[in-house]
This record gives C-alpha cells, structure tokens and sequence, in this order.
DNA sequence: CGTGCCATTGATCGGGATCAAATGGGGTGG
DNA sequence: CCACCCCATTTGATCCCGATCAATGGCACG
C-alpha cells in the first residue's frame, strides 16, 4: 500500500540546532552546494527531514524556493501524503506547536528558519492556516470522491502549480517530477501501479508525455484542469 | 455515489439577514422551538443552512449547543462531508471570508451569531483554524488510507466524540444519530450500501448495537476507537 | 390504510489492489 | 567506454473490496 523510505537524515529538534545537523555527508543532490546558511536561510538538499510527526517544534519554516511534503502515517505501511508547502508558504511552529505531520524537502530547497513564530505576524500565521485548510478540503474531496484518473491528473496539476507558483494559468509547462510514482501513490490514495497505469491513459490520451520517467511535459494545463474535475469525458477507445 | 438533499431552506447572505428568514413553516424538527432569538443566538432546527460554498461570508457562528457539517461539491453528485463542528468551535466569516464549504446544522443547535470576526481574538482563531486543520489531516489519512470497515468505526467514534465534547473517553455511550446512511457516506467516502453493510458487522461485532435504525449504542468506545485504527483483528467468520 | 423514504439485504459488476514478471534507465566499478 | 547491477517503472494476470443494481422490509406520516 505504500513504500517505506530509507531516510536521507533527520533533524532532532529543529530548533537552533538547525545549522549543525544538516551537512551528513550526501553527495546526492544534483549540483546544489551543500546546505550553506546564510543569516537564518538554508539550503536543503531533497528530501531533507525538517521534523516528525509528534514532535514538538521550535521553528517555523518558510519556503523560499523548492517545496516540503507533509505526511502522516497511520502505520509503518500506511502513509498518507497530507498537503505540498509550495514556496512563500509557512509550515513549522507558527502553524502547529507539536507536529501535526512529518516534513520533508521534495526538491533542493531554500528555507528560511526562524525560531517560534517571530517573524510572522498573528494575521500572517492565520492567512497561511487558511490556506493550508483549504488545500486539505480540496484535497478531501479528491481522497473521497474522485477515481484514479481524475487524482492522477489532480497530482500532476497540483505540482505544476506547486513548482511554478506565479504564472499565467494553463499552457504549456514541462518539468522534473520531484515524487516517484509510490509518493505519487501515496499523494493520491491510490497504489503505485494505478498511478503508472493512469500516467499511461494520460500519456495516450495526449495530455501529457514523458521526456524521462522523472520529467514530464504537459501541453495544456487547461485540458488537464478538465480531467482532474471530471473524467468522464475522457475514457479511451480500448481501456485496461 | 452521493445523495441530492432537498434544501429545507436557505440563508441568502448570513449577514444581519439572519434572524429575519429563518422560520421557514418547517414543522420537522423533533420538539424544537422555533427559531427564536436570543441577543445574538440562535436556535435552529435540524438542517438548516447557514452558508453555500463561494458565498461572500458577513458572520461568524460559534455552536454553543449541537453540531454543524461543512461540506463541499464536486458536482451534482458528488458530495463530500469535509468536517463536524462541535459545541465550542467555530465556522464562518472569521475562517473564510469566502464560504469554503456549505454548512447546514446537523442537530437542532444554539449559534452564537456575530458580524464579522468580532468577538473573536486572533488567537481564538488561529487556534479554530489549527484545531480545523488537524482535523482535516487526521481525515485525509481515513479517506486516503482505511478500509470501509475503519472507516465507519472511526465515523461514528467521531460522532460520540462530537456529540459528547467532554466527557471521560472510552466507556458505554449510546445516542441518536443525527447522519443517515447516506450522509455517513458522504463523509467516509464510501456509497450508504456500504456503510449499512459494515454497520452489521460491526453490530454482529458486538461492537455497537440499534435500538432503532438511527439510535445507536456503543458498549465500549475503546473497542470501537482500536478498530478505528486497524480492523486486521476484526474480520467476522462468515464474512460478506 | 396506503405512500414514500430510509435502511437492509442479496446478486453481480468492476475499478483498483495485489501478485508477478519484464523492461529500462542511471550510476558504479572495471 | 562498457558491462553490470540496482531499483524504479511498466505491464500483465488475477483477485477482491466496495460500487452498482435490484428487491424487500420497516417506520412515519398523511
């Protein structure tokens, strides 16, 4: 039902312990220098752990560029990926004193870390709650009532908005997808599996292609939009 | 997959508007009073209205007594149960301006009705909308990830929680519940056949019993709230 | 005493999950 | 530069949970 990561590094508290613990020898991300702070902004390789699930924060975290996952499980083999922290948004202490979910960087990332909620007003802290609630009811509707193309479009659409925050809606994007087809999956509610088959209805379907596994090319958000709302419209001829 | 409500009735702007449309000739509610006011509360019978997704909201609703549900449409027939408010919480302008979701009384209850946000610091807000938040969170994970049989063990913990806000967790309660199959559905994202089904398990369980189709009792909440969790040990003999 | 809605129950269907290979791309070491 | 390996992904076959379709039953109300 879902994949269980090796994880890259942890953070422990995520409080002014946040420069020490970050450079742990991971020669992995592409050409990102490793984490180098600058006043209180760092840059984090992918998946870099911010902090887990129950425990109790000290910062708050701002995106500045790149994107964090938020996820929670329900067991060792049941996660759910609960919400995408595209950049200019909070996540951290302001949002939650205890975490209510466990972060992670999808990409290369700079953060901003500011210790409890200064630097943040109570009318900016309550704009970014109001944000992050209505994203999750979108997102309920998506876990309750669409079927798994319209969710493997949704995934797809909701990344592009994620990864490129201002721009004219719809028209042509292509970029790397950050998620592998589990965390798609477990984005989704769905198994690895549909999410590969349904990538494949999309593909044939024209709405997308891949230029590698990992980078794809949508030639009308528009059209993808329409699917994500309602698929009915878009069965292939022959259909697995 | 959802069920269409015929509207009891509607309030148009929510706004200072509210006292004047309400007694809409409505005889349906159990023993309830009408809706009298009382300074600036409310009392209101069993589904009404307060607010439609994407109205402009003017008031904030605080439930002194009873519960409402917010939920939102993907389309005609696609319905989703996106929270539960609880005596003591809050809904409307003050965490949206914007009406995110529709809101309707799910029991006869007492609102408290202001303009705006007053009567409400930031922090009573910041906290309703943390509070709304971890809610969501803790939902996603049911609708993404729980079998049916979780899903409406879990729904109706919920309503015992809800309905009982503070009283010692665990132990016997028994209630009348105000959701019928249909909208337990549409909360756990599952189709009311469905929903009936695993409410027979869960009574041949032992787990709950009827004393009529829409009065329920709970021996052991703790049992239930386990299964809620995980129904790999709960799995029937003879099994549907 | 019907009439209509809600709930239960049964029969069947089907979408997505599970199980199982095959494929392929990228990174490593030779 | 190439061979190999690792692992994510694709694809195929089958299963099964929950959806759909279809009666039937029960309770409230006119």
């Amino acid at each position: 039902m879902s994949n269980v990561h090796s994880t890259p590094f942890a953070l422990p508290g995520a409080g002014g312990a946040v420069a020490g613990v970050w450079p742990p020898s991971q020669p992995k991300a592409a050409g990102a220098s490793l984490p180098r702070r600058t006043g209180l902004v760092v840059r984090l390789p992918v998946r870099s752990r911010l902090y887990v699930e129950g425990e109790v924060l000290t910062s708050t975290f701002e995106v500045i560029e790149g994107a964090i996952m938020l996820s929670r499980r329900l067991s060792e083999d049941r996660r759910q990926i609960v919400d995408i922290v595209a950049a200019g948004h909070l996540c951290g202490h302001a949002l939650s004193e205890q975490a209510i979910c466990t972060a992670e960087t999808l990409t290369e990332s700079l953060i901003s870390v500011s210790l409890g909620r200064v630097d943040h007003s109570d009318a900016r802290i309550n704009q970014e709650l109001r944000a992050a609630l209505d994203r999750s009811l979108d997102h309920a509707v998506l876990l309750g009532r669409k079927t798994a193309l319209e969710r493997v479009a949704t995934g797809i659409v909701e990344l592009a908005d994620v990864l490129f925050p201002n721009r004219g809606d719809d028209g042509p994007v292509d970029f790397h997808l950050p998620l592998t087809r589990s965390d798609l999956a477990d984005r989704l509610g769905l198994v690895l599996e549909t999410v590969s088959r349904n990538l494949g209805h999309l593909r044939r379907l024209g709405l997308i292609a891949f230029q590698r596994q990992d980078h794809i090319v949508v030639p009308s958000l528009a059209r993808l939009r329409q699917v994500a709302e309602d698929a009915t419209m878009a069965r292939l001829p022959a259909d697995a």
